[in-house]
DNA sequence: ATCCGCGATTGATCCAAATCAATAAGTGGC
DNA sequence: GCCACTTATTGATTTGGATCAATCGCGGAT
């Protein structure tokens, strides 16, 4: 954690749940705010420590993760810039993070003070609405992350990541991923072995092309149809 | 849905997230909410209708589920007597549910309108303080489901299933499982056979005694161990 | 340029869970 | 009580992904 500077309210405000702020709602918060730049692979707050704060990606992107007993850890989310990363809205003063969050590359992050948030989201209707919003989202997303990993088969896994990278790159057909493979895999709970084979699988297949952090999508449909987990293996 | 019977204020708030409304606020849900009788099996809504009400069960249990593209269903959730149903706790009135939702057994509901809701939690502190923590609380749970669901061994997905149900009975070493093996299984994301040999392990190990519904906890700390997934296999 | 170390790929093997199949045990309806 | 149907158990077999092992390739450090 180096170069902490001050926030100017505008920064606050160029957060989604914040759009709806007052002037002087904003300065309250930029009062107890502040930003942080952080290397790659730092650490920025644990699992089980008390959330003090809530932490915004202002650039950068980061991983949220556990690791299980065996020391190897599994991806929960990724966060890029312009969304909130911290994973409790946290409203009471005892929360804690649920997951381990560190930075996948050179990042600049916001920190909101968590009491000052709280009164903010008691305040203002606009605040309150968009975290629960965002908390809502949350819910889903996980609840598809829990889909995903409950279909069985590898491939359709990496179909619908690989799909979702594509719409993530409004529909281009050439697209870098926005992770390496290593972190895929975690993601995905697949070894970095089996993504491998099955990206392999795909190119062998005709529907995509991929070198190493490019993919080239070459039979949309099939992919969506993989994807969509529509019994389409061989 | 047979039996719609009119809602006394004292029954809305007998649930934790309406306990601290007044008078006033708990007659103005009463006036929009009515409760209805389900019988074991029924649907009470399905994943994307749009949720003009919120659902919380007073008796009974139901499962929240979907269905792959094979037609077989993943449980998501259980919830029993006392709870909150629904997924989406909805203030924008285009909310839709996540996911489908069915009685395992003759229940109540409460239904709440969706947009009486949105005015109470906007009116009522406690009442938006307990809703975020209710969506904070569901997010955790679902990240634990996506870490048993990471961890690959059947064998300690079925323990910590066996070991959250011990203490749901205040460790009490006898106990009922709240599911039938089927809903449990598919409550694991594993088959019926692999959950039954997982138990017909656990009894050959001394771990547990289980009949068809009764468990017999014989060994709290070894159980525990499988349980946390302490490399403790054989 | 060279070395080091990590990420990625590929091959060979192993193993746990899915699948297929059959039976047994409940459960509810009439 | 008996039948039909669902749930649960057990066995045999298959298979997909994990694991083990080796190599390659690339980027950063010196």
């Amino acid at each position: 954690m180096l170069d902490s500077r001050h926030v100017p309210p505008a920064q606050i405000r160029s957060f989604k749940v914040f759009e709806g702020l007052t002037d002087r709602q904003a300065r309250q918060l930029a009062r107890r705010a502040r930003t942080e730049c952080v290397d790659a692979g730092d650490l920025l707050y644990r699992q089980r420590d008390v959330a003090h704060h809530a932490y915004f990606c202002i650039s950068g992107q980061f991983r949220l993760f556990r690791e299980n007993s065996a020391g190897c850890e599994k991806i929960f989310r990724i966060v890029d810039a312009g969304n909130c990363i911290s994973d409790p809205v946290s409203l009471s003063d005892d929360r804690r993070f649920s997951l381990n969050c560190a930075a996948l590359r050179a990042s600049e992050v916001l920190l909101i003070d968590a009491a000052e948030l709280a009164r903010v989201f008691h305040q203002n209707e606009a605040v309150r609405t968009g975290m629960l919003n965002e908390l809502s989202r949350r819910v889903d997303h996980l609840i598809d992350h829990i889909e995903m990993l409950s279909m069985d088969k590898a491939k359709y896994r990496v179909a619908a990541f690989i799909f979702s990278e594509y719409l993530r790159n409004e529909r281009r057909i050439k697209f870098r991923l926005s992770l390496n493979k290593k972190h895929i895999a975690s993601y995905l709970s697949l070894q970095p072995e089996t993504l491998s084979r099955c990206i392999r699988w795909f190119g062998e297949q005709g529907v995509t092309d991929s070198t190493a952090h490019e993919v080239h999508v070459l039979d949309v449909e099939r992919l969506e149809t993989l994807a969509l987990n529509a019994q389409a293996l061989p």
